[in-house]
DNA sequence: AGAAAAATGTACATAAGTGTCAAAAATAAC
DNA sequence: GTTATTTTTGACACTTATGTACATTTTTCT
């Protein structure tokens, strides 16, 4: 049977596995993520992983730090860029929620269930949560909303999507779309201007109509 | 080594079993879910479960039978509740969130996270979220919303909660107390009155100052 | 081509879990 | 108090997983 080899002329690499575990991860859980399966996915003998990876667990530390990694700083990031109203800047960050470059949901969810059952790693998820949450709380106060009012719109923002990622839930773009401007509305107080939707939807490849 | 002993005068019973998985899925999640380590928890030999449940499989479909009926409900119960202002009806609904009663937070946020593995959960799931939100949806639009804003503001609602479960912190009470004006003020586009707040303090042991 | 390095595979030892069966013990019924 | 029922247990057979040691193959370097 021939097999695909990679850049380095072998079959395996850590990456390889890492990707294996990663995918295994997003769809089934931590506990899925076992060696023995992977090394049937790979069409790789089990042992040779061994020389990738101590163990198991660090296969396991590999991927919470892709995580931590990925997903805080362009939340961060986003809600720091540039913006002439509130309206807009909340758009910044909803890049996040609609792309997955800068936001890998699943993956969000999955490490998030994984906490459940190690408070390790329960104690970096929850960190992550304070600095982003902390994040988006500066965005509000820079557009002039007192304190309390900024934590707990930052609190919903980020609520709202952490809960919609535990949805689990595939919906069409336009779907998603359509609810954008009264999202907006409800997070920042203020509807936003039809130049600063149309900028958003047209980044994003969406023509309302 | 005594042993106690329920009202039957038996040591282990399908409820025994049960709570203790229970107790073992909110923990640590399903996978921890596992007779032997429940026999050891229940001193009580591996082998004596089979008299209570045909499998493994079985003492699942009860944990999840378990949340089914809890968990739903109440939410739709709490949002057809008489309400004199929308502010009113929203307080109702966050009685959920206050008392374990009404809705058991942990045991939902662990039932998600198998539903990862499941995907004859995930559709369980997916609609306990659809009636409760709709639930919320009516709410709204028996105060006179129109529909998408009722059907985003539902969502935001419901969301908020899924996602502040997901982050499994344990606040006070106090702490979460003082942050409900401002959410009523979000989700309902409307500030509350002194009153409403106080009744809602009162009915969940909470003296403000 | 030959040596070194990188990667793989086979065999072994071990652990934790599942489920069945028949015997034993505890409780309830008469 | 005997008998019948319900519950409990230990022994067996099986499966899936982990990690180590050592031999083997494949690629790279000189």
């Amino acid at each position: 049977m021939d097999q695909a080899l990679n850049d380095t002329g072998w079959r395996g690499s850590q990456e390889g596995w890492l990707e294996a575990a990663y995918h295994s991860l997003l769809e089934s859980g931590v506990d899925s993520v076992k060696i023995l399966p992977l090394a049937k996915k790979l069409n790789l003998s089990r042992t040779s992983f061994y020389w990738f990876f101590k163990d198991r667990e660090e296969l396991l530390a590999a991927l919470v730090a892709r995580w931590r990694d990925k997903n805080t700083g362009n939340i961060v990031k986003q809600s720091e860029a540039y913006a002439e109203s509130l309206a807009e800047a909340m758009l910044n960050v909803f890049d996040c929620w609609l792309n997955t470059d800068l936001f890998d949901a699943k993956f969000e969810f999955a490490v998030r269930s994984w906490a459940l059952q190690s408070n390790e790693l329960l104690a970096e998820v929850q960190e992550a949560d304070q600095i982003r949450m902390e994040a988006l709380k500066r965005m509000f106060m820079r557009f002039g909303l007192p304190e309390t009012t900024s934590d707990v719109r930052a609190r919903t923002t980020y609520l709202v999507q952490i809960g919609y990622i535990s949805m689990q839930s595939r919906e069409e773009l336009a779907v998603r779309m359509k609810r954008i401007p009264e999202y907006i509305a409800i997070y920042t107080g203020v509807v936003p201007q039809q130049r600063e939707l149309d900028r958003f939807f047209s980044r994003h490849g969406y023509r309302p109509g």
